[in-house]
DNA sequence: GCACCGGATTGATCTATGTCAAGCCGATTT
DNA sequence: AAATCGGCTTGACATAGATCAATCCGGTGC
């Protein structure tokens, strides 16, 4: 029989209790990283802001081709974002877990179509905001402002360094990169979408983890 | 003999008149990326917050280990930004020319020693900026707020690309990227330096090239 | 129980790209 | 004019990693 997913048979109110949850978990999400309190009146714009969606395991966020109306924090679950190539190939580009946001962030600031996709590889519980709410919440919130310029900050240089890896690094050196910058990957997803990600094939991942972990 | 600088015999009126148009450049280009009119109030502030600095050809603007202690607005010249790795071996990350910024983000604003070298290609005039007088400035002017805003969104959405372009793309697809998306850098830097950037062998370049420019 | 399926592994090739070495060309220096 | 130098090209060879095909293994469903 079938997993059932845990909400299946949730009435409405423990719905509603763990709507509320994930909004607590955002707000002591956002308090860490900025390193500061929301006071209590941005966390009111802060809850108005954000709808609760799940994403079964295989279903999707965002379609290419169409417009990313959404920017979700990933409360639990786990997703993958990539891109299709001529030949049908997909490449991911990113990986999300609990506690990342999955947006494809050109499409949704300039409401054009994405030429990404964003899938569920596990069942997820998302917070998500449209471009109009993340307008009105940034004009009422200075803590999700400052949230949103750390965030920019974070992933600029994270991108730099990913870029530096893949222009420099062999494929076991790019391998023991993943393993020291984002160690809870290699659990989390299957091999082969880890092979994508790091632009390698699945079978050389399979073969420099073999040589890796004989040492 | 060798070429002379074109400001070695300025006397200091002619090398304040070119100050002061570097610093209508600066606006110029400010209005232009933020599709607005800088006050003329705000760009008090920024005449205060930029000084002019000249970085003749092979000199550097930043040493790997130092702290990134400029932002720099290129007036004129090229740059180009690179680490070195374990064999010694120079990797470009990132080119500049007219119109686009120099710096090492991470380190300037959390002053920790650069990773990346900061090199002039080119003999190049830049506005300068420290992280104070940035953060006055940040203070003092929405337009240029702004400003940062938009060459954050733009260069996260670059640096995606240019990781899918890595990842996917094959010796052949990465060059005719690099020509879509940047030709000017075609003119500007030698082939072994595009190379590098491109994360290609000079000789492959130069084989692809051959092979491109005969269809 | 059996068939099936999505991954992971392993071995045997194939190929794109790197590496090394030589020579060329145009600019610069002496 | 000769020597030097930086950058580019070309050829011969080496190799990391891709590709293809077979097998295996643990779960899932019938």
């Amino acid at each position: 029989m079938a997993l059932i997913n845990r909400y299946d048979y949730f009435p409405p109110y423990l719905w509603y209790c763990v709507f509320l949850g994930m909004q607590q978990l955002l707000r002591d999400y956002i308090n860490r990283v900025t390193s500061s309190i929301m006071p209590d009146e941005e966390y009111k714009f802060l809850v108005d802001a954000f709808s609760l969606k799940l994403v079964r395991k295989k279903k999707f966020l965002l379609h290419e081709g169409s417009i990313c109306t959404y920017m979700a924090f990933i409360a639990r679950g786990a997703m993958k974002q990539y891109f299709t190539d001529e030949k049908g190939i997909e490449h991911i580009v990113r990986f999300g877990i609990e506690g990342w946001w999955m947006s494809d962030r050109e499409s949704f600031v300039s409401l054009t179509p994405s030429r990404y996709t964003i899938e569920a590889v596990e069942d997820c519980d998302l917070l998500v905001t449209t471009p109009e709410k993340m307008a009105q919440l940034k004009k009422n919130s200075p803590s999700f402002v400052k949230l949103g310029q750390i965030l920019d900050e974070r992933s600029y240089i994270a991108s730099q360094k990913r870029i530096e890896a893949t222009i420099s690094y062999t494929a076991g050196e790019k391998v023991i990169y993943l393993m020291e910058s984002n160690p809870e990957f290699l659990h989390r997803f299957p091999q082969n979408m880890l092979a994508s990600y790091l632009g390698l094939s699945p079978e050389t991942l399979s073969r420099v983890r073999k040589q890796l972990l004989s040492k």
